[in-house]
DNA sequence: GTCTAATTATTAAGATATTAACAAAAAAAC
DNA sequence: GTTTTTTTGTTAATATCTTAATAATTAGAC
């Protein structure tokens, strides 16, 4: 049996665990979610995301993303609206009020992840990502988002 | 505004996502769920762990692990008991059945990790687990299973 | 053009995360 | 020894994950 504390995933969780709360407590403050947060982060950069595509670039499960985007419908910061061209894709568009905020909220986020630059130097930066991404893209194709396509051989 | 995809939180997201789905398609072959896993892994080690060492062991938040232990009581393969010298302690032991399915779930699991071991070289492993433990490390001891004790500085 | 397969979104069910609040027991302070 | 504080476990409420199954369209094959 090997060793469970220094098993990769563990490793993982262990660094998002002391990483995330305080990112959380920041969206906190403006009543979102990491992933109500998320959904908005990616619609600033690109608004009006087809659902799918959105949850593959926010890493939510499509089924998760469904209520995700219901509860920012609800407080106002998004809408739902059908494609003309494809009927089957609902495209997700920021309200007035979900576009301003991001220019209250960024600015907290970029400074919390600013903390981090000099926590590692440019080169160990590099390497980890090179690793990460390695990890990510090792796996069988599992691992995206759209959970049901797994074990689809049929 | 900074690189989403490239930011730390999504890196190590991405990687657990890619990683995970091959793990969970082994413990479901006998009706364990991942922290379930989790929880006996440990107990296999060390058994009649106190619940909360439990939990920082796992990183399973306490209030979940209540329901984890829960259903692995349900399912017959822990025993959930008062310790006798501090009776605030609840111990969590496995039964016979419990401690039987080891034998049966290690190799698969051990196997799956095996086939990480050849992917990246002993430094790259290094350096990984030394960036991780730097991180966990880091964060003025958030993140630990103990939610509630985040930001008690009444 | 019609039938079949693939794509996109959704619902459902059980398990878990996150936060806050609370009860019981033990430890520390007085 | 009683009061206060800390520790350990638990419940509650809301949000999300994970997996499987299903509806609505569209694309492809015939």
């Amino acid at each position: 049996m090997r060793n469970f504390d220094q098993s990769l995933p563990m490793l993982l969780y262990r660094a998002l665990n002391a990483l995330m709360p305080e990112f959380r407590a920041i969206f906190r403050q403006f009543g979102l979610t990491e992933r109500q947060w998320r959904v908005l982060r990616v619609l600033w950069e690109e608004d009006g995301k087809p659902l799918l595509a959105l949850a593959e670039r926010t890493l939510i499960p499509a089924p998760s993303l469904i209520g995700v985007v219901d509860r920012l419908r609800k407080g106002g910061l998004v809408e739902r609206r059908r494609s003309a061209t494809d009927r089957r894709v609902v495209q997700v568009w920021l309200t007035d009020g979900g576009r301003a905020l991001q220019a209250e909220v960024t600015p907290l986020v970029d400074r919390a992840y600013a903390a981090f630059d000099g926590f590692m130097d440019p080169e160990e930066w590099r390497a980890l990502t090179a690793m990460m991404d390695k990890i990510a893209s090792r796996a069988n194709g599992a691992g995206d988002p759209l959970a049901h396509k797994v074990g689809d051989e049929k």
